[in-house]
DNA sequence: CTGTATCCCCATGGATACTG
DNA sequence: CAGTATCCATGGGGATACAG
């Protein structure tokens, strides 16, 4: 393994605030084919508001995760595209993903173990499924 | 790449959900050497206190991440450790801090940019650095 | 030591409506 | 279409005090 502080080692959670939010990883991935403009951000991903979106690649932007262009024309036209550095943290967020797909299931089978043991002490520390 | 889809899929969101977290990841990681008490995580970690502590405990736990073992005695004495399945998140976990160590600066480059070029509408869109 | 119970702040982010 | 401005509900999580 390459990191060994981790706990009071702000670098590293650094990198885990970028990923902390709700939108950030989504927002990131869905770029990862090339720029998109935020009419189709806002398909492609599905359930994120304008305003939400707009917060989120402020956030990115302001990290220097993304790219915001203007193109000009009647209707302005924008696109946001990952810069290389964005592009880095794809693998990282692809880790996560892949985790996601293999183990998935089992954390989902403890979860309703949990409940199923414990029902008495239990309603899901929050934060159990997102349901949809 | 392995994933393809992440957007709609709840799958993948889960194991960000589950990485969404101030403390999900930290104490995953204090953990990783072997079992441990909460009182040895709080010292590792620093900056958590007892009641956010035991409410990240009681998530991993119900998550199927890691497991509790009191042992009895006239100070009860407990310790947590991580479940085979926890462990396998330590990868993916690793490979979001080696990011930040290898690209943390850049990050924070870009935020000084930011702030230097556009101070007028700036305010970091939240979430610029924990700054500890 | 381990854990719970309160109280409270405030950022996230959803809904909605409005400006360019 | 792109983005902003409000309003507001929810919950994470810090501080503190207390219980087993």
């Amino acid at each position: 393994m390459t990191t060994d502080a981790f706990l009071a080692d702000c670098r590293a959670r650094l990198a885990f605030d970028l990923l902390s939010n709700t939108w950030n990883a989504v927002v990131l991935w869905a770029l990862r084919d090339g720029p998109r403009r935020p009419v189709e951000l806002r398909e492609r991903i599905g359930g994120i508001s304008s305003k939400v979106l707009t917060e989120t690649l402020r956030r990115l932007q302001f990290n220097g995760l993304v790219d915001r262009q203007e193109h000009p024309g009647a209707p302005v036209r924008v696109e946001y595209q990952l810069t290389p550095l964005g592009r880095t943290l794809l693998g990282p967020i692809d880790a996560v993903g892949a985790w996601a797909f293999e183990y998935g299931d089992e954390v989902i089978a403890a979860q309703d173990a949990a409940c199923a043991d414990g029902p008495e002490s239990s309603g899901p520390p929050t934060q159990a499924g997102p349901g949809g």
